[in-house]
DNA sequence: CATGAATGAGACTTCATTCAT
DNA sequence: GATGAATGAAGTCTCATTCAT
């Protein structure tokens, strides 16, 4: 007997990741409801009933879409969060010019348009993005600048607020950037604005004319 | 000898209005796909067929709901612009307070969350949110900005992305209202956000320390 | 108080013909089930509810279009048998030729189109149509012909089966008609057909070269 | 334990024809628009749902029903004229035999039936049958009559009338099966009119008393 | 009488899910 | 494991019929 060459191989433990992607996709561009697992079946380049081999149903597929999206980004922001030394006025160019790289790299806007749109449908979604990315987010930047107030930093004030002047702008764009630039809106440049805003707000928050 | 109840009496002019009122809440609820137009029918008080009397379609009738909400807000803006006699310092504040306002007491929030869900599906829907409330703010407030960079008041910097700093937080306030507060994040008190944004875009964006 | 003067005036009597015209119309256009009552109420002149005052159902309506149809030809039939005098050669032409005419000038042919396609549905109309038009002008040629066998006229063989030779080409000719020529087919000259088959047929069915 | 009946079996060569054997019996009962896919389906032991696989909509499965009953008779009748060596008279009362055979066992005739019904709201149908069917058999006809005036076997004339003259009666005799039959008409014996007809039509337009 | 807004049963069609192969 | 034919529940939309005005 010679030895049998498999046709193809990779299987088992590629399959999922290359169905969430490809369902990734679909949803983004059609949301839950009108996305058809037909579609995605064909763009992962198998059949309609083999998805079912991974997910039980269109909600788990939509669902493993949607953590899949949060949880890279976790890390880098735990990462960020633990790494940094230095004064909040250093931070905050640095973090707002990650999202911007993040927003284009990524499909984290697409899926953060879609965690909007189903939020009453999929509350379990909702509260995943806001423990683990959304409001952890704010909670970590809010910590910042309560820590850099009590050095005097930053002017007294509701450092979750703070966090919300520093970080609302960023997200308008990435949703601008899903929502209104596909139908023929001026797009709107997220580096650029990451500058700017962080040099705004930053002159806005700071006690003194420190810096900048 | 009990009144005759009618089975329904007619209303041919508060039909449609009382219909868009019904469409508004389960579509903000369950999203377009996941509303039946038996439960709109049913909120309504009417039978699923009438609807058909004054929307041709489910899809006219979400549009129906869409567009109605813009209409009253889209008037506001214009007069707030015109009036508005003094200094960009002074508008802020104002401005931002209203979105507050605003978003407490109208549907505007939950129709912004309808639209950026579906957006790819509707994308005329997002044309005329675009053109004729969130563009047109954003090009208004900029051209407020320009004049006022005219006058000294502010600092060089990109009218358009100072927009963005001082509205940005303010839209983020609302989603999250929308988004994450149902599912048990913690509240963001659009008032005291509006006036302590108001106060840290002020300041970082004005040229000299004018204003407070 | 004045006499008041009706601002229109007709009603009653003439509602029931005239919307029994407008449903012909419908009814042949789209057939039984496509026909919408709306359309016909439009093209009554009247609204839809009214209708009802003068029809309990569609049924009906159809019913009556179809009777009414049959009610006119019924009396020439019978008026042309009865008063016919001379041999069968001549009344042959002129049997065609009247079918020719009638079809020309009225709704016969569309109505025979919707009795053909709606009689599973409509077994009664099938049984009005063969009992008091197509059955007894099959009789009553049969009958003529019959009584031209014995006098020598004729050939030999089924009187109902030579009825069925003489008619059947005019009422394919009618069937054509309405079927074929609205969709690009070459028309058929009815009076041509009438003229050119009553020659071939009669050439076929008489005994001697008596005539033509 | 009893063999396990499976709910189904896959049949994907099979069903479209089964479906369409189904379809025939309702539409060719009912009607187009009476017609219920539910029935249809129950007849083909089938779901609902399944048609859909085969047919994209009700529409496209009537014009399945309908073209199906076409295509075989066309080669019928392209082989008969082909191979046709003899003399008009023999061809005559051989067509019309056929056509009554064809008749009795076949769907053409309660297809021509929904064919005449629905040719307004189907008027690419009426068009298939007219083309490959009805027209091109006159045409056929017409052309060997054509010729056999040429040969001085028939009297002058119009070629098409005369195909109708021998065509309709066989047509009409169709018709009054489909629609006067069910509802207590005298039966007409197609086998009796063909041989019948074509005798008195062959008399009648032979030229001189060459045959019969 | 006349109207037309309102009704609601009914039908087509879709698509997530199942399961024989 | 993989497939895709088959299922059937569910939802949109239509339209004959009713009835308050």
């Amino acid at each position: 007997m010679a030895e049998q060459v498999p046709r193809w191989r990779r299987r088992k433990t590629a399959r999922p990741a290359e169905i969430v992607a490809a369902a990734l996709q679909v949803f983004a561009e059609k949301g839950f409801a009108a996305a058809k697992l037909e579609e995605i079946a064909a763009r992962a380049s198998i059949s309609k009933g083999s998805i079912y081999l991974y997910f039980p149903t269109k909600q788990d597929l939509f669902e493993a879409v949607v953590r899949e999206a949060v949880a890279p980004n976790l890390d880098r922001i735990q990462a960020m969060a633990e790494a940094f030394p230095g004064q909040f006025a250093d931070l905050a160019p640095l973090v707002l010019g990650r999202i911007a790289e993040i927003a284009r790299s990524g499909p984290l806007p697409a899926v953060a348009k879609m965690v909007i749109g189903e939020s009453r449908n999929f509350p379990e979604l909702a509260r995943v993005w806001h423990d683990t990315l959304v409001g952890r987010a704010i909670g970590l930047i809010s910590s910042f600048i309560a820590r850099a107030q009590a050095r005097g930093e930053i002017r007294p004030g509701d450092p979750r607020l703070y966090a919300l002047s520093l970080m609302g702008p960023m997200v308008v764009g990435l949703i601008w950037g899903e929502v209104f630039e596909p139908v023929g809106a001026e797009p709107i440049d997220l580096k650029a604005l990451a500058a700017q805003h962080a040099r705004t707000a930053l002159h806005g928050m700071l006690a003194s004319e420190t810096r900048q």
